[in-house]
RNA sequence: GGGCGUUUAGCUCAGUUGGUAGAGCGCCUCCCUUACAAGGAGGAUGUCGGGAGUUCGAGCCUCUCAACGCCCACCA
């Protein structure tokens, strides 16, 4: 080949400039742009929209590998597909953000007002926008970016205004005062599930409470003593013989004089603390159902800023005081008091805001709700039949566990950043209207609070699909999308949303399969996170293993149960070097192609045993690849090929291509290779390929067509052969290793068995294991001085007169035997067990004892050797 | 308290309907044989966490115990 690019082929793969180079020709030539109008079957996944505030971590990078390897190998399999890219306004998180901004120079988002901060922030998110779609290019991602959407955008707002008008008047969103997750640092609700538990080491304080109208009291026992000015009740459980005379009665709370009732609930456990429970319906979620089943009312002391707050009247001191410095003067006022009965050590869990780690404040607080529970009917339903298949499948219960057990979803959040609630408020009258517009700005206000970010998430699957426009091309061609990629921490966040949504408003699942895959952790199996240090940075991997090096190791670490994946540096040298073994054969290959075009047709007639044998094994890799890909298991398609192209094309095909090839085969097994490689590795099998003087009907390997099973090249019989041929070989290379003969020195062999096989590969043989001569000669009288390989009853015989040991010889040949003689007893135990030839499958049973006899016949052929040396 | 996962070679982990163990790295020996030392040839290493059961046969199925990890719900 005179090509001068192929020439100057580098011996090492330059990863970072090949992929830079192919991508820019991607984009160039417009190969991921999906086209809604296409007569072919679609294929689409939406991106889980990472967040405006994010850099590119690992999770991100397993994740979008694992799509692109989807999409484009269905892409190549003949379907119209689309990978929806795009981004997440991320509320909180980049309302705080903004904020730090803000703090640095010394202001508020106060200070400049709410119309201001939303405007800085869009300014904000506009530049970070870019910023992270642009790094997940790095990770070759062949999504359409013409079709990149973001959560805040138009089409989203519209969706998220529909949709909200549409469950309030269907009665499905409503706004309350309930207790709800308080960040006192956010100044905001959170969902239950934004609420993250940690234990902490904490104190149980008994505090007794004097009885009113007699002598006594009732000793509660609470961890939060502050909130006992919010007090209006002691509950008791009914069966507790203890308490039993003191329900109805009347106690009074210490340090202030207030008289509330003692009441019995089944809530409380008899046999924590003391059994009896103060009630504070305003700071705690089971005190508030304990409260409204009694018809208490609640008594609200402690503030949005964790302050205390309707306790001036009796003690004036507290006032204002924050909740933890308030907890400790009110517990020197009851030890005062003497009220303060016992103090034990009591690890419980508490409440942290999941974006600041702040701890939460139960609160009262009126917040708008969705009501779940009849929207997750049908949610549940749908994975309950099959209609959406959670990959692998143990997901399922997790989800179903969830959504049966469903509670009202919290969405306001009292945040400027996010898509403000269509609800409208009379100024005079204080009525209410939910309307898509603002019925009359002049006379109405809009809500202040906006929505949780997961409301506009949960509609991603079809709101980026044009929806409510049901007409348009993208959401008819594209909608409902096929599979959903994602890692197991957001199922709840994130899946059941969609699920939920996606069945109400589209009356369709949104998407048939949800592929769920292991989280990324540092190699001591720590979550990787920036405060603890332990990042490893896809950017960093890339610039010096190269992306395909390190999409492939991450995919060969996909395992089907998804599991989670430790990762350290190293692990993607695995990636980088057999990266640089497809360059550096696919180098040699190119190097040695004389012919070029038509010329380099397969034509049967030209096959070898070996041709037979590569395409042989190249047909099953191929459907291996296409099923595992199907049903998920792409880890295992990365171990497939890379066996297939290290141990069989690079090991033995192209080093029996040195001694004699066939230069069609040898072309056509590698395209294969490079077409079924692409998916994981698209740029190195891209270059590759246009390097290829192959006949090409596309432009781009990525646009050519996915290789699937082919009859034709079915060479069962003579894929054996050639295994046989490759037990000798490797026999006496053994035999090389054993005794210590020099790669340099030559040896003779000759041969007593399948002439008829072995004929054709004495060249192989020759010079794979260093031979000189090979003879055939039945019944050899050679006996002394010789080393033996035998493979099935074909003997091997190597005179070496003067290079071996005899007896180190036999020794090394009744090694073998003792390993066949121990698998034959076990087999022999097996067939010669009545249960077993009876019971077993037939199949097993033939397979049991045609490998005896194999066996047996290898052992004979060993000892009529070793008879001769003797 | 409920659920899930993990336990296999020194390390990291595969092992798809049960037929008696594999990879990468590391280790040992030899080799720069003109695609590749990010390479080539050969080699060593495992009572598959413990115990019991089902079965002709168990790394795989059932039960149980142990250790580690995760999720959910929480006792104020």
């Amino acid at each position: 080949m005179d090509n001068l690019q192929i020439q100057n082929m580098a011996t090492t793969y330059e990863a970072r400039k090949i992929e830079e180079e192919i991508y820019k020709f991607w984009e160039t030539n417009e190969c991921f742009k999906a086209d809604a109008k296409s007569k072919k079957e679609p294929y689409s996944i939406v991106i889980p929209p990472p967040n405006v505030t994010g850099v590119l971590h690992m999770g991100h990078a397993l994740d979008g590998t694992l799509q692109d390897i989807l999409t484009r190998y269905h892409r190549m399999r003949g379907y119209e597909a689309l990978w929806l890219p795009g981004c997440d306004h991320a509320g909180i998180a980049t309302q705080n953000v903004v904020e730090k901004q803000l703090a640095k120079e010394g202001k508020s988002r106060h200070d400049i007002g709410r119309e201001e901060f939303v405007k800085i922030t869009w300014d904000w998110a506009n530049d970070h926008k870019s910023k992270i779609l642009n790094q997940f290019k790095k990770l070759g991602a062949s999504f359409d970016l013409s079709r990149a959407r973001f959560t805040l955008d138009e089409g989203c707002s519209r969706a998220v205004k529909k949709v909200f008008v549409d469950l309030y008047n269907k009665g499905l969103i409503y706004k309350g005062s309930y207790i709800v997750n308080w960040c006192p640092r956010c100044q905001s609700a959170i969902s239950d599930i934004e609420t993250q538990y940690e234990n902490e080491e904490g104190k149980l304080w008994e505090i007794s409470y004097p009885l009113k109208d007699e002598m006594g009291a009732i000793v509660i026992a609470t961890t939060r003593p502050e909130t006992m000015f919010g007090d209006v009740a002691v509950a008791v459980n009914p069966n507790d013989y203890k308490y039993k005379d003191l329900i109805g009665k009347k106690c009074v709370i210490p340090l202030t004089g207030r008289e509330i009732p003692i009441i019995a609930d089944e809530y409380v456990d008899k046999s924590f603390g003391t059994g009896a429970l103060k009630i504070t319906p305003a700071h705690d979620p089971n005190d508030f159902e304990v409260g409204r089943r009694h018809g208490l009312k609640s008594i609200k002391v402690i503030d949005e800023q964790g302050r205390m707050i309707a306790c001036s009247e009796v003690h004036p001191e507290l006032h204002g005081r924050d909740r933890y410095d308030a907890r400790e003067r009110t517990l020197r006022m009851l030890k005062d008091h003497q009220v303060l009965v016992r103090i034990t050590d009591h690890l419980h869990a508490v409440g942290k805001c999941q974006r600041c780690n702040t701890t939460i404040e139960p609160l009262l607080s009126e917040q708008w709700f969705v009501k779940m529970e009849p929207l997750a009917k049908a949610a549940i339903e749908k994975v309950k039949d099959g209609s959406i298949k959670f990959v692998p499948s143990r997901w399922e219960k997790n989800y179903l566990m969830w959504m049966e057990n469903i509670r009202d979803w919290c969405i306001s959040r009292q945040l400027w950043w996010g898509h403000q609630i269509p609800a409208y408020y009379h100024k005079k009258t204080g009525e209410m209207v939910v309307a898509l517009e603002n019925p009359d700005p002049d006379n109405y206000r809009q809500d202040t609070d906006v929505l949780d970010t997961w409301f506009s998430s949960g509609l991603w699957p079809f709101e980026t699909m044009g929806w409510p426009d049901t007409n348009s091309d993208d959401y008819k061609k594209f909608y409902p999308t096929t599979t959903l990629v994602t890692g197991f921490d957001i199922i709840f966040f994130w899946v059941a949303r969609m699920i939920t949504m996606g069945l109400e408003f589209t009356k369709v699942p949104p998407f048939s399969t949800v592929y769920i895959h292991g989280l990324i952790r540092d190699e001591n199996g720590q979550k990787m996170s920036k405060s603890k240090g332990n990042t490893i940075d896809p950017v960093e991997i890339i610039e010096k293993y190269g992306c395909d090096a390190m999409r492939f190791t991450l995919t060969s670490l996909c395992t089907y149960g998804g599991q989670d994946i430790k990762l350290s540096n190293e692990r993607f040298e695995y990636g980088r070097n057999f990266a640089n073994k497809i360059w550096n054969a696919s180098r040699f290959v190119l190097m040695n192609l004389t012919k070029s075009g038509k010329d380099l047709k397969l034509d049967p007639k030209d096959f070898s045993i070996a041709d037979r044998w590569i395409l042989n094994e190249l047909n099953k890799v191929i459907k291996e690849v296409n099923e595992n890909i199907e049903n998920y298991r792409i880890g295992e398609v990365a171990s497939i090929l890379y066996d297939f192209f290290w141990n069989y094309y690079c090991d033995w095909y192209v080093e029996l291509s040195k001694i004699e090839k066939n230069e069609a085969v040898m072309a056509y097994v590698l395209e294969q290779s490079l077409k079924l490689l692409h998916p994981i590795m698209p740029h190195i099998t891209e270059k590759i390929w246009q390097l290829m003087p192959v006949e090409k009907s596309e432009a781009a390997l990525m646009k050519t067509d996915f290789p699937v099973y082919n009859k034709e090249f079915e060479f069962e019989y003579e894929s054996e052969q050639m295994q046989n041929v490759f037990e000798a070989i490797k026999s006496l290379r053994n035999l090389r290793a054993d005794f210590n003969i020099p790669v340099g020195s030559k040896i003779n062999i000759k041969i007593d068995g399948d002439e008829d096989l072995f004929s054709k590969i004495i060249p192989y043989i020759k010079r794979l294991a260093r031979v000189e001569n090979v003879e055939f000669e039945k019944n050899s009288k050679d006996e002394k001085h010789c080393a033996y390989c035998s493979v099935g009853d074909t003997k091997i015989i190597v005179p070496l007169e003067g290079l071996i040991d005899i007896n180190k010889e036999i020794e090394r040949q009744n090694k073998k035997i003792q390993k066949f003689e121990a698998e034959l007893n076990s087999l022999n135990a097996r067939l010669n067990n009545e249960k077993f030839v009876n019971s077993a499958p037939k199949e097993v049973v033939e397979q049991t004892r045609a490998r005896t006899k194999e066996i047996k016949t290898e052992i004979s052929t060993i000892s009529e050797l070793i008879s001769k040396l003797s």
